[in-house]
DNA sequence: TTGTATGCGTTATCAG
DNA sequence: CTGATAACGCATACAA
C-alpha cells in the first residue's frame, strides 16, 4: 500500500485543531482523495469509490460514514484519473479567430451551452489567424481532447492537414473542408448570393458592388460566387468588388472607394453585417448617398446591430441554432477515435428584408 | 510489467501493414503511449519519457530511435498523468454569461490569448445567471483547475460563497467581492458615475435620468450611486431611474417610459452602451427628440458601435488590456493552492466624449 | 546514459 | 456488501 508514506499526518487526522481540509492541505496536498477519505471514515477505498459513482452496492452506514469524511475534506472526486482508463475526457476544443463579429461569439456562447448540457466542457483556444493554430495543437491533442470545432472565419487546406493529423475528429464551422477527419457544417452561401442578386434586380438596380472578407475566406468567395453567377445569369451587369476584412472599419474604407465615382453603383452586398453598417455609414456620413434610395445594400450574419432602428441592414439570417445542433451532433456521434462523418452539412439561411434595401411604407401612399 | 495483456500485438508492432499508428488504434487504443513508443524503439518508457521532457540525459541515438518511433505512432505526450502527480492542470476556467455585450466577449478573447501565452488552456463555461453556476461549479472542481476567472456581469454573494467553498482561487471580474478566496478587478465605477454629472452639468443639462442593468449588477449600482451622488453635491435635481437588462431592447424600452412625458429629461445616463444606443434610437426613431440638442446621452464600456459614425456616443472606456493584464497576472500568481491576494484592484476608466454629448463644430460658427 | 520500480486518483474486476 | 488489486500514462528516485 501507499501508507506511510507522508511524515506523519495519520494519526493528526482524527483529531480537529483547525479544518480538516485546511490541515491536510497543509501537507501538500491541494486535494483530498478518495484514499483520505477512507482513513478518515475507516472504510476502503473502493468504498469511497463506490459510494461516489452511482452509490450502488453501499449499505447506508457507509455511505454516511463516507459523506461525512468527505464533506468534512471537502472531497470532489477527480475526473483526471478516468480519462486515463477511458481514453475520453469529454473535452471538446472550441478555436475561435474572430470575436469581434458578435455571430461568431453568439455562436460561442450557444455551443458551451450544449456542450456543457451534454455534459462536455470547452476548451477555448484562440487562434488570431490560422496560422497561429501550429502553437496551440500540439497542446490540444496533450489534453486529449475529444473533438475539435474549429470556427474560424478561415481555415487553411493546410491547417485543416495540421489539425486533421491529430487524428481526432475536427468540425468545421463555415468552412467547407474536404480531409476524412475534417467534417463540416455551413449554410448555402452560393445560394444568398444568388438570392441577394435577384432581390436587388427585383428593387431596381442596374449597377452593382460587393465588398468581400479577407480573400482566403471561403464563405466570402462562396457569397460572391453565387451572387456574379446569378446577375450573369440575369444579364446584369457584374458588380465591382472592393475587399474588405470583415470589419466596421473595412467595410467603411471599401465603400469610400467603390462609391468614389461619378456613377457609384446602386447596390452593395456585402460579405457580412460589420463591412455592411461600416460601408453604409460611408456612403450616408461621408459620400452624403441615401440608402435605400440611392443605394441598395445587404449584409449577412444577421447579427443584432442589423436590427437596430438606426441600421435597418436587410441580411441573411445564419440559422445558428441549427448549425450548432448539428455540429454538436457530429461531435457527440463521433467519440470513438473514427473520423466523423465526412458529408457536409448545409443548412439554409433566410433572407431578413430591412430598410436598406426597402423603402418603408409610405404614410402617403 | 504490464506487457503480454494485450492479446498478440506485441508482435505486429515491428510490421508495417498499414500504418503502425493505425494499426495501434485498431487494438482499440484512441492514442499511442509512452510504452508503446519504448517498444518499438526498442528502449525503455524512461527513456521516452526523458526524450521528451527536456531530453537530459538521453544518448543521441536513443533519442533518435524514439522520435523515429514517436514519428510513426502520432505519439504526443499526454498532460493528464502530470495532472495527477503534480496537482496542476494548466487549466483556468473563465466563467461568462453575456457574451452578447461585445465589451464581454472582447474581455474573453483577450483573457485567452493571454493564457495560451503564458502557457495555460482556458475552460471556457457559460452560466446564464449567477445561479446556473450551480451545476457547473462541480465540474470544475473535478477538472482540478488552477483558478476561476467570474466575468459575470452579476456575481451574488451566495455565488461567490459557492465558488469560495471550492478552496480555488476566484477572480471577479468587474464585481468586486469580499471573501478570503475571492479577489476582484474592476474599474472605479463611482468616480465614473461623478464624471458624467459633471459633464452633463457642464454641458448645460438641468434634468436627468439613468438606466439601469438588471438590480443584481453591482457595476451598474455604483455607476449610479456616483451617478447621483455626484448631481446631489452640486445641488442637480436627482436622475429619474429606468430599469434594463444591459441589452439594446431594454435601453429602448426603458428610454420610451422614461421620455413620454411633456418635459423629458435632458440627459440620459445609461449603465452600459447597447442600453445607451437601444435608448438613442427610441428617442430619435420613436419620440422625434434629437441627441444631442434634446438629450444627451452616455454610455458604458466603449464598444465597438460606439464608436460608429451612426452612432457617436458618449462612453466610458474601460482599460480592458489592463484588466485583463491583472486578473492573468493574480491568477499566476496564485497558482499555490492558497488563496489570492486579497486587495481588491480598481482600473479606472476613460470618459470618451462623443457626438451624443457634444455639438459637432459647426462649420458656420 | 540506461533501465526498474513506484506513485498519482480513479474505476473495474474479483474474491471474500 | 466489502475490500484488495490491477490497470491507465507519465515522471522521478534509484540502481546498474
Amino acid at each position: 500500500m501507499s501508507a506511510g508514506k507522508r511524515p506523519a499526518p495519520a494519526d493528526d487526522l482524527g483529531t480537529q485543531a483547525v479544518s480538516d481540509a485546511d490541515r491536510l492541505r497543509d501537507t501538500g496536498k491541494k486535494y483530498a482523495s478518495s484514499v483520505d477519505v477512507a482513513r478518515m471514515a475507516g472504510v476502503s477505498q473502493s468504498a469511497v469509490s463506490r459510494t461516489f459513482s452511482g452509490g450502488a452496492n453501499v449499505s447506508e452506514s457507509t455511505r454516511r460514514k463516507v459523506l461525512e469524511a468527505a464533506a468534512k475534506l471537502d472531497y470532489r472526486p477527480s475526473l483526471i484519473p478516468r480519462i486515463m482508463l477511458t481514453h475520453k475526457s469529454n473535452l471538446v476544443a472550441i478555436v475561435v479567430g474572430g470575436l469581434y463579429n458578435p455571430f461568431y461569439s453568439a455562436v460561442l456562447e450557444q455551443f458551451t451551452s450544449r456542450f456543457q448540457e451534454a455534459g462536455h466542457q470547452v476548451l477555448l483556444v484562440h487562434a488570431a489567424s490560422d496560422h497561429a493554430l501550429d502553437d496551440v495543437i500540439p497542446k490540444l491533442a496533450s489534453y486529449r481532447v475529444d473533438a475539435i470545432v474549429s470556427a474560424l472565419a478561415i481555415l487553411s487546406a493546410g491547417a485543416a492537414e495540421t489539425l486533421a493529423k491529430l487524428k481526432i475528429p475536427v468540425i468545421s464551422f463555415n468552412t467547407a473542408v474536404k480531409n476524412e477527419w475534417v467534417a463540416s457544417v455551413s449554410c448555402d452561401n452560393v445560394e444568398a448570393g444568388r438570392a441577394v442578386a435577384d432581390l436587388f434586380v427585383d428593387r431596381g438596380a442596374r449597377s452593382f458592388a460587393f465588398i468581400s472578407g479577407p480573400m482566403e475566406s471561403h464563405a466570402s468567395a462562396a457569397r460572391l460566387r453565387g451572387f456574379q453567377e446569378r446577375l450573369r445569369e440575369i444579364g446584369a451587369a457584374p458588380a465591382q468588388v472592393g475587399r474588405g476584412d470583415y470589419r466596421y472599419e473595412g467595410g467603411f474604407n471599401a465603400a469610400l472607394r467603390l462609391f468614389d465615382g461619378a456613377q457609384p453603383p446602386q447596390a452593395l452586398f456585402c460579405a457580412n453585417d460589420l463591412l455592411a453598417i461600416g460601408a453604409m455609414d460611408a456612403l450616408r456620413k461621408s459620400l452624403g448617398l441615401r440608402i435605400p434610395e440611392d443605394v441598395l445594400v445587404a449584409g449577412f450574419d444577421d447579427i443584432p446591430s442589423a436590427s437596430w432602428a438606426s441600421i435597418g441592414l436587410t441580411t441573411f439570417r445564419q440559422d445558428a441554432g441549427a448549425m450548432v445542433e448539428e455540429t454538436v451532433s457530429i461531435v457527440l456521434a463521433s467519440e470513438n477515435g473514427k473520423p466523423p462523418a465526412i458529408e457536409p452539412v448545409v443548412v439554409s439561411a433566410r433572407l431578413i428584408e430591412r430598410n436598406s434595401t426597402h423603402r418603408p411604407t409610405t404614410r402617403a401612399a
